[in-house]
RNA sequence: GGUGGCGUAGCCAAGUGGUUAGGCAAUGGUUUGCAAAACCAUCACACGCGGGUUCGACUCCCGCCGCCACCUCCA
């Protein structure tokens, strides 16, 4: 197998991964998660799908990862052209606008985030992990280890006190301060845009603790007010003596909280950092300088890397960003119309965007709703290091795209049944096949998570396979190939979703004993009103009209099978007519029904 | 102004100093009672423009043009 290899900002080159721990079996990951002060968009999850993608291929790659992402609750400032603490925090702002709590505004947007999550497949979020509590830390449970961090910042001059309470980062202390972003240090001074704040140094210094008395969320570093319990608790175990006393009640500053959560949930050094490529400045820069300042983090250059084995001074080994998601080329605009959640596309008409839902059914969507597999193919389907341009076009091709892997998969699931096991061996053709494309689509996410490669290699593998009839032994092959590439891409529907009835089956299904005890055993048939009467005609071989079987909300396999026995009997007699509008109506059930060589094949959709 | 990046056939999107990426769409055909699915063919003598290096450049170098992002909370 290839090895893995990612585009590291810090070096902005290609390095061969080679994880920390001296075993090389765990690979610790910080994803910068989201900020809950509104529902995530589309390139909130661009970014977060790019972190999920990175960690399947890390656990395809034999690595066992510990992958966390934070809740940033906290929130940030929303005016941006005002400095620092003088504007008012989005959550505070939201709260105002939904007449309550911050905390509970947070809430509400991170179980929004969660559900979205979920829907979109990120691992992190699914099974086990949802419930880990350790791996989705939010800020503000956190604010012990940002004070503690704070005070050791200060004591060993990297920080300092600021009459009004306020605490800031000496950049001029770091010297590498910009190695990460490439910013060079003469540019921000020069930058006239940045308002120089009297009580700074330097323009360039950033907050590590702010006052502001309008904010909403506030914490007392010197006594419990504002505090839960627990973290007050921890608090006063990480600083038996206390922060230093010029700092006054307020709140953390923007970049501290990720220096934390990192340290404190996967230690003082970690494999892997990622984010948008926004986060690289002045985020990551910052956490940077925090983290070394405090706690003199650094990390050795990779095997193979120029400065292999030399000290970066870097908390984090591998920073990995993903360039935006653009709408007509541009960033998203809410002004334009071209912002959009995940919800937004999931059911447009529930967020209030009637004309989302239009344009989405004009793009073939059913029901104006954008399937969340169909929206996490469209996220990943592009290389991260690119900025990706998202469009109706382009979900519309994602759709496609699925459609084809899921009829695919659909058929070989079929092909396999519920046959156990089987002494026949398949062909080395398709043995051949399964091997190269596996081989190909591991080569392609490994070379710094090259997905399109990747999505040839497995659209190369179906087209070949949609040209062969497969044995048993060789479908199974196949389908396990799938399963394979469903391990990273996630986005098909793995539910016996579709089934196949040969002739010889619906054959016997005419007979009239075999229809009744065939319908006898469907509930929903037994709760007809006019049961008798459609009993006698069932048994005479007639077709009943479709209607008078409603309402069957759900169409099990059972209840398939009889429309399709009497749509075959139909058919026999040449009433197509008849024969095609059974298939229509199941159509609008849900069921699609496809005549083949074999017989007759069914998906619920 | 500073920094980074991008311009590949109708659309999306890899890649390479010299043999078909792949997907989507469209059109024609095979198959089908009709569909669906699938296959075949076409669109494809593709690589922003102009120079240069080279036996040969879309790929390297130089110069333009256009676009984007970051430099400010932002994935």
């Amino acid at each position: 197998m290839s090895v893995l290899k990612l585009k590291n900002s810090y070096t902005r080159a290609l390095e061969v991964f080679q994880p920390l721990d001296p075993r090389g079996e765990c690979v610790t990951m910080y994803s910068c998660g989201p900020t809950v002060y509104s529902y995530a968009h589309i390139g909130n999850f661009r970014s977060f799908l790019m972190a999920d993608v990175l960690r399947r291929v890390l656990e395809r790659n034999g690595y066992e990862v510990r992958h966390v992402m934070n809740i940033t609750d906290v929130g940030h400032m929303t005016e941006d052209h005002v400095a620092d603490a003088t504007g008012e925090d989005k959550l505070a702002k939201a709260a105002r606008e939904l007449g309550t709590d911050p905390f509970r505004v947070a809430r509400h947007f991170e179980d929004a985030f969660v559900a979205d999550a979920r829907a979109l497949k990120l691992k992190i979020y699914q099974g086990g992990e949802a419930g880990d509590e350790t791996l989705h830390p939010r800020a503000t449970a956190h604010i012990a280890e940002m004070l503690a961090a704070i005070q050791r910042l200060i004591a060993g001059g990297f920080a300092y006190v600021v009459p009004s309470g306020e605490v800031y980062f000496e950049v001029a202390k770091f010297p590498e301060y910009g190695k990460l972003s490439g910013k060079v240090i003469d540019d921000l001074e020069a930058g006239a845009r940045v308002e120089v704040r009297d009580e700074k140094r330097d323009p360039r210094d950033f907050a590590l603790w702010k006052v502001d008395a309008k904010h909403l969320m506030q914490w007392d570093p010197h006594s419990n007010v504002g505090w839960e319990p627990d973290d007050w608790r921890r608090f006063v175990q990480l600083c038996p003596d206390g922060v230093d006393a010029r700092i006054k009640p307020g709140f953390p500053g923007w970049h501290i909280e990720c220096s934390a959560m990192s340290r404190a949930r996967l230690g003082p050094v970690i494999d892997i950092h990622t984010g948008g490529e926004d986060n690289i400045f002045p985020h990551h820069e910052c956490e940077i300088a925090q983290s070394y300042g405090a706690y003199h983090t650094h990390v050795p250059g990779p095997h193979g890397a120029p400065d292999e084995g030399a000290p970066r001074n870097t908390f984090a080994r591998y920073w990995v960003h993903g360039r935006f998601l653009l709408v007509n080329n541009r960033k998203m605009s809410k002004r334009d119309g071209t912002f959009f959640t995940a919800r937004d596309l999931f059911n447009p008409v529930a967020e209030g965007r009637a004309d989302l839902a239009r344009d989405l059914e004009a793009a073939g969507f059913a029901g104006g709703r954008v399937p969340a597999n169909v929206l996490r193919y469209a996220l990943i389907a592009n290389q991260y290091t690119q900025p990706m341009n998202f469009s109706m076009e382009s979900l519309a091709q994602a759709r496609a795209s699925v459609e084809r892997l899921q009829i695919r998969y659909d058929k070989l699931r079929e092909a396999v049944g519920d046959t156990g096991d089987s002494s026949e061996v398949a062909s080395d053709r398709v043995l051949t096949l399964v091997e190269g494309a596996l081989r190909d689509f591991d080569d392609a996410l490994n070379d710094n998570l090259n997905t399109p490669n990747a999505l040839a290699a497995v659209f190369k593998a179906v087209g070949e396979l949609n040209q062969m009839e497969l044995g048993l032994a060789e479908a199974r092959e196949a389908l396990r190939m799938m399963e394979s590439f469903n391990d990273v891409l996630d986005v098909l529907d793995t539910t016996a979703r579709s089934g196949l009835i040969t002739r010889e089956q619906v054959q016997s299904w005419l007979e009239p004993e075999s229809l009744r005890s065939k319908a006898a055993h469907l509930k929903h048939w037994a709760e007809a009103p006019d049961r008798e009467q459609l009993w006698e005609r069932i048994e005479a071989g007639q077709l009943p009209a479709f209607d008078e079987l409603a309402p069957v909300e759900q169409m099990d396999g059972a209840m398939i099978e009889l429309f399709v026995a009497i749509r075959q009997n139909a058919r026999k007699a040449k009433d197509f007519a008849t024969g095609d509008a059974i298939r229509d109506d199941l159509k609008k059930r849900g069921v699609q029904l496809e005549d083949t060589p074999q017989g007759f094949r069914w998906v619920r959709g």
